[in-house]
DNA sequence: GATCAGTTTGCATGAATTTGCAGGTTTTTT
DNA sequence: AAAAAACCTGCAAATTCATGCAAACTGATC
C-alpha cells in the first residue's frame, strides 16, 4: 500500500470515527506503529487531525475553545425568549438560579412589569437591570455551591407565596425519574417551589432531557409546561406531550 | 478511551450538569478516581473548569464581580484592615452594603470561621469567596438605588438576631445629628441593627467625618466604636471620645 | 541491467507519558 | 473525637514516543 493511500485511509477513519489508536490502525494497515506514527505527525502538521498520545482526534472533536462563556449559550437566549413571552404585567414570578434563568432575566421585555421573587443572587442582579421590574429576594442561608438561598426559612417564605408563574432551571428532567437534582438543599428550595405555585415552567436545555441526577424534587406530572430550545414536534418529547405536558 | 477523550468528555459533563462528583466520573468512564483527580486538575489549570473537594464546578456559572473604580479605595482598605481584626471565630457579625463593606470582606483572613448576616447583594457575593464563612442573606424587597433589601420583613429578621458585632457602612456621621442616611427605607434597615447588635462599629472615611444627611438613623451614643483611615489621636475624634466612642 | 541519490520503512534503544496502587496526610462528616 | 472520604506523593508497570540507523524501495540516468 502506497503512503498516500495509507494516509487517506487513515484520514478516513479519523472522520467517521472521531478517533483512531495508533495500534489499531498498525494492525488494519500493517505496518509498524512507527509508520503509523510518522503519518499522524504528518498529517497533524498539515492540520487534518489532531495527534494525541496513543492515536489522534478529528479536527471537529476539540469543541469546547470558549469554556469560559455559558455552556449552550444560543440554545438558552432562544429558551428564554419562548420563557418571556409566558409573562405578562402584574404577574407574581417565582424562579430559581442557574445560567438558563439569567438569560431569562436578561430576555425580558425592557416594558414589562411584573413581580420577581428569586433566592438566586445573580438572578436578582440581572433583574435589578430592569427599571419596572420589583424584586423579592427569598432570604436564608447562602448555599455557596448553588449560589442561592438554601433553608427552612427560605423554604417556608416560599410556600407563603401564590405566584402565577414559576420558571425552573432544570438540572435534568426524565419520564420516569421525573426532575431531579444533584444537591439536597437545592432540591428542598424547588421543592417548595413546585408546590406552591399556580404553573409550573421548566427550562432546560435538549441535552439534559432524559438524564437523571441522584436526588428529585418531584415528578414529571407537577410540571406543566417544557421549554427546550428545539421545536415542539420534535418525537424526544412524545413521552411528556402523552403525560400531560405542555411543550414549547 | 484516549487521555484528550475523557477530559472533553468530562468538561462536557461540567458544562451540563454544572458539578460533577470524581467518584462518579470513575464509575461512568471505568477508570480509578486518581486519573480522574489528574484530569480535573489539568483541566483547572486551563482555567475550564473549577476543582473542588470531591469533584468539580463549571466555570461559566461562577459569578465574580467586577470592581468599578471605588473612590478612596487605599483610605476603605486601610479601615477594612482595622476592622477585620475586630472579628473574631465564631462569631455573629451583622453588616450593611457598601464599597467599604466590600474591602472589609476581602480583608477578612481566610482561616476566619464566623457567621456573616447581610441585606447586602455585593457583600454576601464577597462573603461567598471565603470558605468559613457561614452567610445568611436577610431576604425582602430589593432596593435598586442601595442594592440592598430593605422592608419590614427585612427589620423583623434583623431584629430577631443577636449579632455580636454589627458593621455599619456610614454615609454621615457628626456629633449633633448623629449617624445620617438620605434615603428612608436604607434608614430603617439600619436603625434596626443598631437596635439589635451588641456592639456597633461604624466604617467611614475621614472625609464624611463631621457631615450630616437629612435622615437620622441614630445617635452618636448608640455607636461604640468609629474607624477611619485616620490615627485615632487625630484631634478631628476629640468631640467623639469625649462622647464616650472608642476610635480606632 | 547497473548505479546512485532520495525516500520510505522497520527496528533497537532510551526517554517520556500515562495509569493504577500503596502509603500517609488533609478535609469533611458524624 | 472518631470515622470516612478525598487528596497528595512517590513509585512501578505498561504503553507510547523520538531518534538514529540500516535495509528496502523508487525512479531516473548511465
Amino acid at each position: 500500500m502506497l503512503k498516500k493511500e495509507r494516509q487517506t485511509y487513515i484520514l478516513h477513519q479519523v472522520n467517521v470515527h472521531n478517533r483512531v489508536l495508533s495500534a489499531d490502525l498498525s494492525q488494519q494497515i500493517k505496518v509498524s506503529e512507527d509508520t503509523i506514527r510518522r503519518d499522524l505527525a504528518e498529517l497533524a502538521d498539515q492540520g487534518k487531525l489532531i495527534k494525541v498520545h496513543g492515536g489522534a482526534l478529528s479536527q471537529g472533536y476539540h469543541l469546547s475553545v470558549h469554556a469560559q462563556e455559558v455552556y449552550a449559550l444560543d440554545e438558552k437566549r432562544s429558551i428564554a425568549q419562548k420563557a418571556a413571552k409566558l409573562i405578562q404585567d402584574g404577574m407574581f414570578v417565582l424562579t430559581t438560579g442557574g445560567t438558563t434563568i439569567i438569560e431569562l432575566a436578561k430576555a425580558l421585555p425592557p416594558d414589562l412589569k411584573a413581580t420577581f421573587f428569586t433566592v438566586s443572587l445573580t438572578a436578582a442582579i440581572e433583574y435589578m437591570q430592569h427599571p419596572n421590574i420589583e424584586i423579592i429576594l427569598i432570604g436564608d442561608k447562602l448555599s455557596k455551591n448553588a449560589q442561592i438561598t438554601v433553608g427552612g426559612e427560605a423554604q417556608a417564605k416560599i410556600k407563603q407565596i401564590k405566584p402565577d408563574l414559576c420558571f425552573l432551571g432544570t438540572n435534568a428532567i426524565d419520564i420516569t425519574h421525573g426532575l431531579t437534582e444533584n444537591d439536597w438543599e437545592v432540591m428542598q428550595i424547588k421543592k417548595a417551589m413546585v408546590t406552591t405555585a399556580q404553573k409550573v415552567v421548566a427550562l432546560t436545555i435538549a441535552e439534559k432531557v432524559n438524564t437523571a441526577q441522584r436526588i428529585q424534587v418531584c415528578d414529571v406530572h407537577r410540571i406543566h409546561t417544557l421549554i427546550t430550545e428545539l421545536p415542539p414536534d420534535n418525537p424526544l418529547f412524545t413521552a411528556y406531550k402523552d403525560a400531560g405536558l405542555e411543550v414549547i
